[in-house]
DNA sequence: TTGCTCCTCACGTCACGTGAGGTGGC
DNA sequence: TTGCTCCTCACGTCACGTGAGGTGGC
């Protein structure tokens, strides 16, 4: 009459007589009576009480043992603190949450933006270049000395460009306005490097890419508009921002004529085959 | 040169050693190459982004056979389906979450109503009772003839009340206007039943109570004021509510000297002890 | 030689759930 | 006797972390 079998409380106050159990074994919410005979758990009705705290405090992902000793706080205060901090980190955990959805979200959405963006992946090559590590201010015309370095090795080692120019810009470049920059040509193996130049491997990447037409005092604004695309509608990747100079003031003065590719890391599905 | 240790490997990533190789085990990403000497792991670089992918994710508590599958997807829209259904489960798990911490919230905020609340324990008691299912119309006239009954089955076995009149109200008949009624009165062991009274066993709670003077016409003020204290500032549990009958029309027909005391269920910090 | 990085088991953690095999009361 | 409830192990789950004991290259 006063106790309740196990089966019963699990209905009472829906915990799983599994659960019940458990709080048994760990000594969080002991029955009120153990037949010595059958070991037959009883309830007293006034522990349903005590096991719907635990269930409040469990279905918010309160640890066992901070719920035990909620249970145990001699005082309002003492309890309350122990909510508060079980509160707080759960707080900075949920706007976590919130943070990582919001920024998956936008993915989720076919992008509304009218600009032209390609998805490729491009493999490694080999390629002679020249890596170091610079400022933007200054910056034209260390990439026009540099390539042109480049383009006069190839020549005194008699080896053929491979694809356009291209560059690896750390994201420092932009966010420090100071970090290192690899311009390369692609070439077919491993060459000797004369001057600053030295043979290395470029490394294979999956690309969101825009197009940028002539001179590069606008580029800035592709840049913008490319990095607000991947943002809202890729899955990014750390690793560095590309540029493939398809026509440049190397080919042509005809700065109209002028074509650059910007190429953004992301993540694409079926990548993962490596 | 074109591989990394997994100690670099890890670095790069954000990713422990252990999780690392946890991955390697359950196949979610393989290392490029490994030495069939040393059993020691190389990593592509490529392979940074597959990890930062998978940690982006992770972040969100996607399961790894999730994760599996979605850098399997061969489509982006399969890929984002397995993300939106993620998504969906986190969502609705969060907005519990959050509704359970605003319930708490105003838990630990000290009340600032002016409401006079007491919190007491009160012990189990043998009761003479009449328990029925009724109705809130002609609730009072009900109410009276119970009373009278108990008093009249008191006499005529013999027995002294040991404390007030009081009343157990399951919550249905606040909510649906119908539900089970217990009205007793405490004595001192089980007696025997006369008429519609029996004897019966009431049982112990942790109240938060209110006092209201008068008669009850305009009770549900008290009512109200409890069940915002409590759903503000206490953890409520389920229960029925209480009333205690201190005096009533029972025992004078002055009204301004009609006392009840109006009891909610909570629980208390110490109470654990059964 | 020392220190550092890497390796492989095997076991621990957390809060239960699953399942086998068995008992007891109506 | 059947069905239902209850019991106790022992092991599984999930995503790693811990720790012991050992190897290999500079």
């Amino acid at each position: 009459m006063r106790t309740v079998s196990i089966g019963d409380f699990a209905r009472m106050t829906h915990l799983s007589v599994k659960t019940l159990r458990h709080y048994h074994d760990v000594g969080l919410l002991v029955p009120a009576e153990i037949d010595a005979a059958t070991g037959y758990r009883y309830y007293a009705r006034a522990q349903v009480a005590v096991a719907q705290v635990i269930r409040r405090f469990r279905d918010i992902d309160m640890p066992l043992d901070e719920v035990r000793a909620l249970l145990a706080a001699p005082t309002p205060d003492a309890r309350n603190s122990i909510i508060r901090a079980h509160v707080g980190r759960l707080r900075s955990k949920l706007d976590e949450t919130q943070a990582s959805l919001g920024a998956l979200h936008t993915i989720l959405d076919p992008p509304t933006s009218s600009l032209e963006i390609e998805h490729r992946r491009v493999e490694e090559t080999w390629a002679l270049a020249i890596a170091e590590t610079v400022s933007l201010p200054g910056f034209s015309t260390w990439w026009l000395a540099a390539f042109t370095e480049i383009r006069a090795a190839l020549g005194s080692l008699g080896v053929k460009a491979t694809g356009p120019e291209g560059g690896l810009f750390e994201t420092e470049l932009f966010s420090e306005e100071r970090g290192e920059v690899v311009l390369f040509v692609p070439v077919r193996g491993r060459v000797g490097g004369v001057g600053r130049t030295t043979s290395r491997v470029i490394p294979a990447t999956e690309l969101a890419i825009v197009r940028h037409h002539g001179n590069h005092s606008d580029i800035d604004r592709a840049y913008g508009a490319l990095g607000t695309h991947v943002a809202e509608h890729e899955i990014g990747v750390e690793g560095p921002i590309r540029e493939h100079y398809l026509c440049s003031r190397l080919a042509t003065t005809d700065e109209s004529r002028w074509l650059t590719e910007i190429g953004w890391p992301i993540f694409q599905s079926g990548a993962a085959r490596v």
